[in-house]
DNA sequence: TCTCTATATTGACAGATGTCGATACGCTCA
DNA sequence: TGAGCGTATCGACATCTGTCAATATAGAGA
């Protein structure tokens, strides 16, 4: 079970980096989203210990002491960062394992390519104006 | 004046790869500051109309009328980027100019590295189907 | 100097966010 | 079936954030 990322970020996909031109307020509130699901210092540190897994998960009973947050608010975060399809969780048993979705990180990656001329994903793409 | 950005995200310069391991909450707490200035749609369209500008910057008076946000806001989306040390205004005469500063938004795209053998901060995209 | 214009700051307000204790849900095992 | 454990949800609260109108500040030009 859970196999496919909440949320799908479009920039990998169709639409190339942001900062290659002007954004449509429609692109740029998902984006803004999976951003912000990067403005805390708490969520970071997750993802910090995801990436530095072993074996690329970490059980979510193994969050909350590390993080020295209660296990409502590490169950917050890990929620708010799977909503922006940065995690994945997979339940086993009385256990949710959780691992980052790299895919969806490098789809920012890709959004923070600065210019036109930089790491053209596929296809040159809507060179701005 | 305006010469230097305000603030120096340490990933760059300093500790490589955020996800490359267990993040410290010192650490932690500028770059989700930085991620946080990104975090917010009107801020991402702003980022996008720098980028996309022909002599690289824009002055300020250009940004209220395709923003369609007031004066008040826009400056103020204008601080929270700048705070975060994103973008950098030059002020001359009665206009400001602002420019987006490249290290920076380079900064977090490394700090996105996922992983110790992952695309090495330089490009090389992961086709993320 | 005084006026005009560009930008920042202030104050106010609604809505979002981070946090925790209490509690509900769901799975495993006896 | 019931007890126990791992995780999510709820409710409450303080704080932060985005927004705008009003106002202040600062430079240019008459």
């Amino acid at each position: 079970m859970a196999k496919e990322p909440a949320v799908r970020i479009e920039t990998a996909g169709c639409c190339g980096p942001v900062f290659a031109g002007p954004l449509d307020d429609r692109d740029a509130v998902p984006l803004a989203h999976a951003f912000a699901a990067l403005g805390d210092p708490v969520r970071l540190r997750l993802l910090g210990l995801l990436a530095s897994a072993e074996a690329g998960e970490v059980c979510a009973c193994d969050l909350v002491e590390p993080l020295g947050k209660s296990q409502p608010t590490v169950s917050h975060h890990l929620k708010v960062l799977s909503e922006a399809g940065l995690i994945i969780g997979d339940k086993r048993g009385r256990w949710i394992w959780y691992s980052i979705v790299p895919e969806q990180i490098d789809a920012l990656r890709d959004a923070l390519a600065v210019g036109p001329d930089r790491v053209p994903p596929s296809g040159a793409r809507v060179s701005g104006n």
